[in-house]
DNA sequence: CATGAATGAGAATTCATTCAT
DNA sequence: GATGAATGAATTCTCATTCAT
């Protein structure tokens, strides 16, 4: 065998090995998002990606591991669209990169529902160690808002509050929205969704004069 | 023995009967809201009880039944905590009866910290029946909120908006800023915490002559 | 009080006592018979009883003490039912005291209908004990026969057999014959049954010429 | 792996699980036969099979299906071996079919010692799913005899008698009498017990002249 | 005597993980 | 690499019996 049959041959063993995380993944999303973490049974994953109890352990290590893995999955395609909000020359303007956010995020969570209902359902108080990560990515997220309104603030865009505590209103807001938009049995469509988040974040309920 | 006698023993026993089962009801509570349902075992409660297997099937059915009657309670609590705004002569000004009803929301969840934060954590996907439970709960919840809201449009007091939507944001970011505050290392204090979520439901972030 | 006083209050008491012992019997009796020894928890015997825990054991050892009892009751009047075939001068002819035998059985199963059943059924296998104690009663039962077949064979009226085994297939037919018949939706009536078992056991099915 | 490679794993797996299987019966059914249904925990079958919890419960969902399992069997093994008495020409002369079908049954309870123990001990008053199933099997050994008296009376060689009832005493006495024999010390041997069976159920005891 | 709350040993069953083939 | 039989710790729940009132 020359190098390159080799070399061809490893990368083939590659593909297929990684084809097969990826089934395994799937199935676990499924299996998980309709059932929940608990509910799941090993027995439920293998099922659902026809594989062997054998194999499953030769991707994963544990049940608790692919569950990981796929809410890094999903804090991987959150992070990305979520972008902090730039002022100066040249940028957008503040409310159409707030409105970006906002509906990437949306997308996002639209492309990836069962990992979304994951997420906001299950990926807590399952396990110490996970809650931490869980902290750890909402934790960001909150500082990413944070952020955004200090720096608002000292532009004279945003009113003077506790940005820590209204940090937490904005995404407490987003999650629950997010959650009753993936669930509902007829959803708004995105941009109206956009629009009525980002109208509720800026100005609240208020209509009066006042 | 006298009939006088008899309705004393029996009172007592009574008494007697009902104190255990509070106190297993507040082992449980304890535990549930360190170690979460999954990973609190019936021996669990009973080592925190200090009381033997036996008993606690004599109070309640199934482990499943004190997270249940817990809930419940919870329910109890914060349904009694929310009013439906009232609007006409001699009612309270709107936003005083909203104060009012965050103030007492936050009173509550305070005062029984450990169901909250079992609430907000962990009540959800553990089971179809309770699933179904908590979000007759929190749907209940968001009726009185986007009643109110669809009140104060009719009023002229609350802007053009999806109120079904709204309500959710509104829950959102009231559950997001609980649990925050109940877990923080140095939370605010209560009035000014509500000030600050009656802020940010009221007029949002946006603080711009715009 | 008086010696007297004293003897009355004392054989009330005992009376008292007596009655309680035959209530809880009875209604052991019934509970028994309707789902088994396994099956019925000593709080059924206490519901039908209308008793409390407290007051079974203060009557009876343990649950087995109940069943035991009633079985020794059961075995009493089977006992006296079934009487030894004499023969000799101013003796019934053997055949109606084979008869009389039978009907007497019928009869005292019929009038314990239940105690019967559970005999039938229950006594077998529970504990190495009661079997001892069922195998002794049955024991008893064969060697009367035996005993009878062997005066039968000495005196000609008895062809020869081994009188074990033929033994034990006459009770193995009453046995079964009784259960049938105590559990039979339109069972015969006892004259014509005492007919026909008494046929069976002395001529068999045979009714040809040969 | 070739495919016949292939094929003769896949067989030999077969094999070892099926032989598994028969272990765990072959277990179970020495511990119910010796201890009886109810005194034998999973534990006890685990241990005489060598296995583990898990195992066990691989084969079977349940203690009380390899009591099906085994009763099963034994239902089976009986109802090859009684067969219906035929007549007509070229037939066997019915006393010898009768003849056979004691012998073969005597075969079949021998050979299978303590499924039998268990069937004629165990299998009454279990779990009304086991009584219905146990009561029909005795059902159809009943109707079956009493289609043989039926049969004989219509050709003159069986008397007048109330057929069920007589079937009834003949099941009877074969379940004690096969009780007692594979219990008892010193056995009779199996034709000397069939020729006494067939007597007493053809003639019964009498030996008188009248 | 009577009560019924408390006890705890013991039962069946589940299921994530390992390992021989 | 792939398989699936085997494992056994851990869990929930039952129920006969005891004992303080």
């Amino acid at each position: 065998m020359t190098a390159d049959e080799e070399d061809g041959r490893v990368r083939r063993a590659a593909e297929r090995r990684s084809r097969r995380r990826v089934q395994l993944l799937q199935a676990a999303q499924r299996v998980f998002s309709n059932k929940g973490y608990h509910a799941t049974s090993v027995a439920d994953i293998l099922a659902e990606a026809s594989a062997s109890r054998g194999t499953f352990y030769l991707y994963f290590p544990s049940k608790w591991a692919v569950f990981e893995a796929l809410l890094e999955q999903m804090f991987q395609h959150i992070s990305r669209a979520v972008r902090r909000v730039r002022v100066g020359e040249g940028s957008e303007p503040v409310v159409d990169q707030m409105n970006g956010n906002v509906c990437r995020v949306l997308d996002v969570v639209h492309a990836h529902r069962e990992l979304t209902i994951i997420l906001l359902r299950e990926a807590v108080a399952l396990d110490i160690d996970l809650d931490r990560k869980v902290a750890a990515f909402y934790g960001r997220l909150c500082q990413l808002v944070e952020g955004g309104l200090t720096l608002g603030q000292s532009m004279g865009l945003v009113r003077a509050c506790d940005t820590r505590m209204v940090a937490h209103c904005v995404l407490g807001s987003m999650k629950e929205v997010v959650l009753d938009w993936l669930t509902a049995s007829d959803p708004l469509d995105r941009d109206e969704l956009a629009r009525e988040i980002l109208a509720y974040n800026l100005h609240g309920i208020y209509g009066g004069t006042g």
